[in-house]
RNA sequence: GGCGCAUUCGUCUAGGGGUCCAGGACGCCGCCCUCUCACGGCGGUAACACGGGUUCGAAUCCCGUAUGCGCUACCA
């Protein structure tokens, strides 16, 4: 049977960096064993859920790179792959469920539930429902019936209702049934729960291994139970530890950026994303930490994610975001620097300072000094020297012309080492910091020629003469 | 409270009974390279939560304790 997986996002805001995780995941597992990759939206929570985020979700799914083979823009054979257009799905489900008599309906309010929820806390007995409807005689339920009566199907928890699964990530887990109360199955709005629409749908597109969060773990004794009631096979389960922030808690917004949009504005490449969110929790086989997806659809298995929970490491996703930065070309980079920083000599500009740069948002800083210059203090007859050169030769604009031109400064004034470069780098960028003059006097120079804002380095030599 | 999951350097992790006085990576510190800043190279710092078992032998298996997290909803 070939392997079908999903990654099922509720669309209440942009894709988290935990949920981007499940779904490289899924991905991964998909794309590793040729099988099928399908996002459903899972949006019955009315009340949360908006069109808009499901865009987001969706777009910042492509950011990062993963392409899905069904989903609710990509029809297939289980269109719709939204939960909210599936309601018809899910009814003849309810039907037979009430019909096996493994749901009843549940007359109870919302307020009558919560009252009697605080009183069995209140007694020490566990929150679970008091069964009052389930004990409902057909009488009194026909008559309820015909009043109107708005009710829930709620799932009836059998007596042989213990529960073990092997998960692929953590083992074999169980569960008591006394753990578990009757849960609601159909709201009183007709809405399926998520642990309804997820059985059904998962049952229906014919998945064959659920990844998804470790907060879903105790969710799953349910979900058994409704897969058992309906004589369906159950597929695998593997569950993904959550991502925590430094305080060792749940990652969230107070964390800093916690959305992946924020970290493509921040100046992440998506591959850096991808390679630093795979890493965390899963290992390659040869430890190696910088791979390609190519590499880790070629290496990805379940086995090799850890179960325990991890810290969300900023210092680390910079280190690597570095990497792919400095190992790529300038032209490369180009399309992706465009967007935060734009000059016509842009692609010398990059290849020029990207070692010393770890996001794409650095460059525009990175590249101050081409457009802006502060006169620095410099000897005076040390000025005139290199101006003297300058107009006589003109400005370097290679390495073969830079070091001509260098040899001669030697000459002409007697210095050398950090005597005769420090002057001359502080007169033509007005720091004593920057990229090697090698590279960026030409830089200067070509810039100068097609950016008006750019001052070539007879200009700025002339300027510190004053 | 109940149930479940987790616990190796500050962080991400390797490790699945002896080859581990625990390996790699980030960070940090030092050295080298070097006109500076970076990059890069080399070296260093630093961990098996605790307590009992099982075993000739445990980071690795079992049981407790502690801590963290999750679920316990007509949220997903």
């Amino acid at each position: 049977m070939s392997v079908r997986v999903r990654f099922a996002p509720s669309p209440t805001g942009h894709l988290h960096v935990g949920g981007a995780r499940t779904a490289i995941f899924n991905w991964l597992f998909a794309r590793r064993h040729g099988g099928t990759f399908i996002i459903r939206v899972e949006d019955t929570d009315q009340a949360r859920s908006t069109r808009e985020s499901e865009t987001m979700v969706l777009e910042d799914l492509r950011w990062l790179g993963l392409q899905w083979d069904e989903g609710p823009d990509e029809p297939g054979p289980h269109t719709p792959y939204r939960q909210s257009e599936r309601t018809d799905h899910y009814g003849a489900v309810a039907q037979q469920l009430l019909a096996s008599g493994h749901a009843y309906r549940c007359f109870c309010s919302e307020e009558m539930l919560e009252a009697k929820r605080k009183q069995a806390e209140a007694e020490g007995r566990p929150p679970h429902y008091d069964l009052t409807c389930f004990r409902l005689s057909p009488q009194e339920i026909s008559a309820k019936l015909n009043s109107w009566a708005p009710f829930a199907l709620r799932f009836h928890v059998p007596d042989d209702g213990d529960v073990t699964i092997d998960d692929l990530i953590r083992g074999e887990v169980t569960w008591k049934k006394e753990s578990l109360g009757d849960f609601i199955l159909v709201r009183s709005d007709g809405l399926p729960t998520y642990n309804f629409s997820v059985v059904a749908d998962d049952h229906e597109m014919e998945i064959t291994h659920v990844i998804r969060a470790e907060e879903h773990l105790t969710n799953t004794h349910r979900q058994v139970l409704i897969y058992r009631a309906m004589g369906w096979d159950v597929p695998q389960f593997a569950h993904v530890s959550l991502i925590l922030g430094p305080d060792r808690s749940k990652l969230s917004k107070r964390h800093g950026a916690t959305s992946v949009s924020q970290y493509a504005d921040d100046g992440f490449l998506p591959e850096a994303m991808v390679n630093y969110l795979t890493l965390l929790g899963w290992s390659a086989p040869d430890g190696r930490e910088l791979f390609t997806t190519e590499y880790s659809i070629g290496h990805f298995s379940l086995d090799r994610v850890n179960s325990a929970p991890a810290v969300f490491d900023h210092q680390k996703l910079d280190w690597l975001n570095g990497q792919y930065i400095h190992s790529m070309t300038a032209a490369e980079l180009l399309p992706r620097v465009r967007p935060f920083f734009d000059a016509p000599w842009l692609e010398e500009g990059i290849e020029l300072v990207k070692t010393s740069v770890t996001r794409l948002t650095e460059f525009h800083e990175a590249l101050r000094f081409v457009r802006e210059f502060t006169p620095a203090e410099v000897d005076r007859s040390f000025c005139e020297a290199i101006a003297a050169d300058l107009r006589a030769n003109g400005a370097p604009v290679d390495e073969g012309s830079y070091k001509a031109f260098v040899e001669r400064l030697k000459t002409a004034t007697g210095a050398k080492g950090k005597a005769l470069f420090m002057p001359l780098r502080l007169a033509l960028t007005g720091s004593e910091h920057g990229p090697e003059l090698v590279r960026m006097i030409p830089l200067l120079q070509h810039a100068s020629e097609s950016d008006p804002m750019v001052l070539s380095p007879l200009q700025r030599v002339e300027r510190c003469i004053g």
